[in-house]
DNA sequence: GTAGTCGCAATTTTT
DNA sequence: TTGCGACTAC
């Protein structure tokens, strides 16, 4: 143990060695906070605590699981594992499931995802026949899963006349209606939603005191990872389980909190020294992580915030590279020159892909960049995304098994009672939802008991009902003795899946195939790998837990050499040696949506200080002039976030072939003149617009597009026809065979057009100078036969 | 009841 | 651009 504490520094030392008694420690970035939680836990151990005493609250799987292994090696793995560590939502769900009765629901319950939850808000809206262009099921799903996050159940929503007035003014009067309606439906699929493992948690905890001692002498030691990111019934959850001992660390980073929308309360870490008597605080403020540079540049952004706890994060490390900032006129172009530095990094400096990661607001950033990788036969993995678990063919496989351990679930009934098609359409489901509201039973127990109930299907449809209640619990019968692995074999083989998706020689129908191969063989995996832990059974059920809860985070699979591609939010907490940071655009990042208030502004802010404290050695910042949004190209303007950081931060670098090539550049779109004297004389400047002027200057600009996309297609080019009314500019085209002269090359012929939209380029074969790909929209060609 | 086509809305971020 | 829901034709 000595051997380990000697690695820490005096700040980390201390609250590693402080073992009793409300601490917070407020852990700068890349200041070794892990390190810190990891040692205290072992330490904690070395003392004589017992494991089964500390409870240890993380923000994913794959950090605990991390942090388990970690402790392992130190105290070794027997003692370890009895610790209890994982998320909010795993931990709690394991004692729901323990403690269910007492709520009233069977201790297989089923866990809905946020898709289950969506679907079946938008079936109840459905049902009650309100309009689902005032009722989105979306906003109204965010809706309730705020009102649980905050305590708000049923009852206390209309106990409390303000709330309803509250969504009658938003034009949704009847939001109360829905979320009763979506309560009762989940408690009758005895099925609970992720909110309801917290707020059910908290049930638990408040109306049954003799429970809420047992886990209160359970959890001597409690220790919360990502403060910041908790919301206000997790909030409630600590605060009653530490209340008796207090023995209650919470660790985080005000400047890191980036979950306000689904709900954290950044107040939660700001007033931890108000909830409980003789708090003692510990700062973590030196960075181990980062260059110079990029430590300080993070702080002139983080500077930027009125709201946030008095801290210094400084680093001992080099100075470091400038972060280097990039311009590029299309999304397309960004993702190019992304793909061709790490090309050229991993050339000149021998680094792996692995030393690169590249961050983006939203994830249907990712394909530009992909696009741009797969070209350069870069080896990359997205991580979040429609996860593995969302895909709907491992979904449907999924609520087979899901159906087996719970009939009840209603939304696993729903999505697989006709798939692979068994002739029960849709007329027949709203038959047997109606009855089954009717009597209050579930859909499963109308169709076993179909005689007995006034459903009226001909006598076909109700064989075919029939036939499905017994192929179910035929399955419930295997799932006595085989193993979760053969069980699905099981499944997939006797419902027709696998041939449903062989059937079709499809590239997707195989991939979808892949996939479910993929499911089964981690099923294998599951299966052995639960076999070495003592606690567990390997049962259906668990399996079913751990897929409800996972994350993209937490897999790790395939070539470990691969660049990283994920949002921001899913990059909290990593480190990576090069970290690109794409799509720095005005409405974009920081998101349209968050324009309004200032507290919006500032969590997205506190997300671009995330995203540039992953960087170890090198961040780049890029930004396009131009981006596909939902198909059509609009204009943007660099973020306020780039001109935000300390110039003498920067180094702005504009690529060559975009002033040899970019016909923009001359339309002086910037402000600035492309001629070589004037770049010379303002080399590391960005004109920034100020933000006020954006609205004006977008209908400035809308009016102005077309004259700029003259300069682009010269007047004899002839026009082919336009997509539909779809005002894509670049879709004049070419033909194989056009000649055509070009300012610089001369004259050549057209061999071939490949590409589309921006991307559409031309192999011309010129007189002198051989052939060339051009893309049309930067090249100035000028047909002549 | 099914399968195929069409039109429209969507993009923040996730346990 | 995609994906989903609604509509239509068998």
């Amino acid at each position: 143990m000595e051997k380990y504490l000697s690695q820490l520094n005096e700040a980390q030392l201390e609250p590693t060695i402080q073992i009793g008694g409300p601490m917070i420690i407020i852990a700068g970035a890349g200041s070794g906070k892990t390190r810190v939680l990891t040692y205290r836990i072992a330490y904690l151990m070395h003392k004589g605590i017992d494991p089964f005493n500390i409870l240890s609250l993380t923000f994913t799987n794959k950090a605990a699981k991390e942090m388990k292994e970690r402790i392992s090696t130190i105290v070794g793995s027997s003692e370890s594992k009895n610790l209890w560590m994982g998320t909010f939502h795993s931990v709690f769900a394991k004692i729901l499931r323990i403690e269910a009765d007492k709520l009233g629901y069977p201790s297989n319950f089923t866990i809905y995802d946020s898709q289950d939850s969506g679907r079946l808000i938008a079936s109840i809206i459905k049902e009650m026949n309100l309009d689902k262009d005032i009722y989105k099921y979306k906003q109204v799903l965010g809706r309730i899963s705020s009102y649980k996050n905050s305590l708000i159940t049923v009852r206390a929503y209309f106990q409390n006349p303000e709330l309803k007035e509250a969504d009658t003014m938003a034009r949704r009067p009847r939001m109360g209606d829905i979320y009763k309606a979506y309560v009762e439906r989940c408690f009758k699929a005895g099925a609970m939603d992720f909110d309801d493992l917290l707020l059910k948690t908290n049930e638990l905890l408040t109306r049954f005191p003799e429970v809420l001692m047992k886990y209160q002498n359970r959890f001597k030691y409690i220790l919360v990872d990502e403060y910041q990111d908790t919301n206000h019934s997790q909030y409630l959850i600590v605060r009653a389980l530490s209340d008796k001992f207090q023995n209650i660390c919470v660790v985080g980073d005000d400047a890191q909190s980036i979950y306000a929308f689904r709900g954290a309360n950044i107040n939660n870490i700001l007033n931890f020294q108000k909830d409980y008597d003789d708090v003692k605080v510990f700062r973590l403020e030196q960075n181990y992580r980062s260059t110079k540079n990029i430590v300080n540049a993070a702080n002139s952004i983080i500077d930027k915030n009125q709201t946030k706890l008095d801290k210094v994060v400084w680093t001992a490390n080099d100075e470091g590279a400038k972060i280097k900032v990039n311009r590029s006129l299309t999304d397309g172009d960004e993702g190019r020159f992304v793909a061709s530095t790490i090309f050229e990094e991993k050339m000149n400096n021998q680094l792996h892909n692995s030393d690169f990661a590249i961050l983006y607001r939203t994830n249907a950033q990712s394909r530009s960049i992909e696009d741009a990788l797969r070209k350069r036969d870069i080896p990359y993995r997205i991580y979040g995304g429609t996860s593995f678990y969302q895909r709907k063919e491992i979904k449907d496989v999924i609520s087979y098994l899901r159906l087996i351990i719970n009939p009840a679930d209603e939304e696993a009934l729903k999505r697989v009672i006709n798939f692979p098609p068994r002739g029960i359409g849709q007329t027949t489901v709203d038959k047997l939802i109606v009855s089954a509201n009717g009597y209050n039973r579930t859909m499963f127990e109308v169709m076993k008991n179909i005689d007995k109930t006034n459903v009226k299907v001909n006598s076909g449809t109700k064989k075919k009902l029939q036939d499905f209640v017994t192929l179910i619990e035929s399955f419930q019968v295997l799932n006595q003795t085989a193993d979760v692995f053969e069980l699905a074999e099981h499944v997939t083989r006797t419902t027709g899946i696998i041939k449903e998706f062989n059937k079709d020689g499809t590239p997707e129908g195989v991939a979808r195939m892949e996939n479910i191969e993929e499911l089964i063989n981690g099923m294998k995996d599951f299966v052995e790998g639960q076999k070495e832990i003592a606690d567990t059974t390997g049962s259906l059920a668990e399996f079913l837990e751990d897929v409800a809860l996972a994350t993209d985070a937490d897999a790790d699979k395939g070539d470990p050499d691969h660049v990283a591609l994920m949002t921001i939010h899913l990059a909290k907490g990593l480190e990576f040696s090069n970290v690109f940071i794409v799509g720095l655009e005005e409405d974009l990042f920081p998101s349209a949506m968050s324009g309004n208030t200032r507290a919006e502004l500032e969590e997205e802010r506190r997300l671009f200080y995330v995203a540039v404290t992953r960087a170890e050695k090198q961040a780049y910042l890029t930004y396009a002039l131009s981006r596909y949004r939902w198909g059509k190209l609009v204009d943007s303007e660099p973020s306020r976030f780039i001109s935000e950081i300390d110039e003498q931060y920067l180094e702005i670098t504009t690529p060559k072939e975009e002033l040899r090539f970019n016909p923009m550049l001359s339309a002086d779109i910037f402000g600035d003149t492309p001629s070589a004297t004037s770049k010379k004389a303002s080399p590391n400047k960005i004109r920034f617009k100020p933000a006020k002027q954006a609205v004006l200057k977008k209908d400035f600009k809308s009016k102005k597009e077309p004259e700029k996309f003259k300069v682009t297609t010269p007047k004899n080019l002839k026009p082919v026809a336009k997509t539909g009314g779809n005002t894509n500019l670049f879709d004049n085209k070419l033909v194989a065979g056009n000649k055509v002269k070009h300012l610089r090359f001369g004259t050549g012929e057209v061999l071939k057009i490949e590409g589309a939209g921006a991307d559409t380029k031309a192999e011309i074969k010129f007189q002198h100078g051989g052939t060339k790909k051009l893309l049309l929209r930067f090249a100035k060609l000028e047909v002549i036969g």
